[in-house]
DNA sequence: ACATCTGTTACGGC
DNA sequence: AGCCGTAACAGATG
C-alpha cells in the first residue's frame, strides 16, 4: 500500500474520523513482540488529548493531539490504519489501538511488521532525524533537478532515496519513468533539464493523480503503468512488450522500446 | 515448497 | 567524506 499517495489516504482517513474526540486510553494491539509501538509512558502521554491534526510528510504519518505530542506512523511494507467502532470486530493484525471516548477506535495495523508507531515531540524532529528530503509534492522544479541529476545511480534508485526527496517509492517511481519514456537504469548525471523538468512534471501528475483517486487504482486511466506491471503485457505508448528486471534491488516493470537510456 | 512483495537500514566497497 | 549497491529484516500470500 504505502508510497506518498496511499499514505496521503490513510491521513485523510484519520482526518475524516479521529479529530476532536478526547483520547481515553491507548493500547497494543496483537503480536508486538517485533514490532516497534510506543511504551506505557509514552501511550500515556497521549490520553487526556485529543487530535487536532494529521500531516504526511513523504510517507511518514503524523497525528497531533493539541498541546501535546503526536502520534508518528510508519507503515512498511503493507500497513494501514483503520477506523472501527467498539462492537465491531477488531481489525487484523492491529497493533496498535487509539481508543475515544464513545465508540470510535483507531487502530494501526501492520501484517509484516515493517512498519512502527512512535510518539513523539514534533514531526520535524522525526524528519530531520531521518534526513528525509523535501515532501515529492512540495518540492519545486530545481530542486528535483539538481538532487535527481547529481545522482550518479540509477535514476529510478535517486527517486526512490527517501534523503533526495520524501515519498516516492517502487510503483510511482516505475509509473513516471514509464510516463517519461526513460529507462530505470539511466544515470541521474545523464539526464538532461528537459528530461528532468518532464521527470518532475510527471511524478507531480501521477502523485496528485493517485491521491485525487484515494489511491483507488481501478480509477486511474488505463492507459499507466500499474495496470500493466506484468511482463509480456502490452505497452500502452508504443508497439512495444513490457519486461521487468532488478533495478536498485527492486523489480522494475518497463518498456523497453521507448523508455530510452540518454536524455 | 518456493518465490514474491508498494520500505528502510546497516554495512561494505569505491 | 560521501555516495552507491546489496543483503537482511518478518510474515502473508499465491
Amino acid at each position: 500500500m504505502p508510497e506518498l499517495p496511499e499514505v496521503e489516504a490513510l491521513r485523510r482517513r484519520i482526518e475524516d474520523g479521529a479529530l476532536h474526540r478526547t483520547i481515553a486510553r491507548v493500547r497494543p494491539g496483537n503480536d508486538t513482540a517485533h514490532i516497534e509501538v510506543p511504551d506505557a509512558a509514552g501511550r500515556k502521554r497521549l490520553e487526556g488529548r485529543q487530535f487536532s491534526r494529521a500531516t504526511r510528510h513523504g510517507k511518514y504519518l503524523f497525528a497531533g493531539s493539541d498541546g501535546g505530542p503526536w502520534l508518528a506512523l510508519h507503515m512498511g511494507m503493507a500497513g494501514s490504519v483503520r477506523l472501527y467502532d467498539d462492537g465491531d470486530a477488531q481489525p487484523d493484525y492491529a497493533r496498535l489501538i487509539v481508543e475515544f471516548e464513545g465508540d470510535r477506535r483507531l487502530a494501526f495495523r501492520d501484517p509484516r511488521k515493517f512498519g512502527w508507531a512512535r510518539v513523539i515531540d514534533a514531526p520535524e524532529d522525526e524528519i530531520a532525524a531521518r534526513d528525509l528530503g523535501p515532501d515529492a509534492l512540495a518540492i519545486d522544479a530545481e530542486t528535483f533537478a539538481q538532487r535527481i541529476g547529481q545522482s550518479r545511480g540509477a535514476v529510478k534508485s535517486a527517486l526512490m532515496a527517501q534523503e533526495k526527496l520524501a515519498g516516492v517509492g517502487n510503483l510511482w517511481a516505475d509509473e513516471t519513468l514509464y510516463q517519461t519514456g526513460t529507462h530505470p537504469e539511466t544515470r541521474g548525471t545523464d539526464l538532461g533539464d528537459g528530461k528532468l523538468s518532464d521527470l518532475h512534471t510527471a511524478m507531480r501528475r501521477i502523485l496528485t493523480g493517485v491521491c485525487d483517486t484515494n489511491a483507488t487504482y481501478s480509477d486511474l486511466p488505463d492507459a499507466w503503468l500499474i495496470h500493466r506491471r506484468e511482463t509480456g503485457r502490452a505497452c500502452s505508448r508504443c508497439d512495444g512488450t513490457l519486461t521487468s528486471e532488478k533495478v536498485g534491488g527492486r523489480t522494475s516493470y518497463f518498456c523497453p522500446s521507448h523508455q530510452e537510456r540518454a536524455a
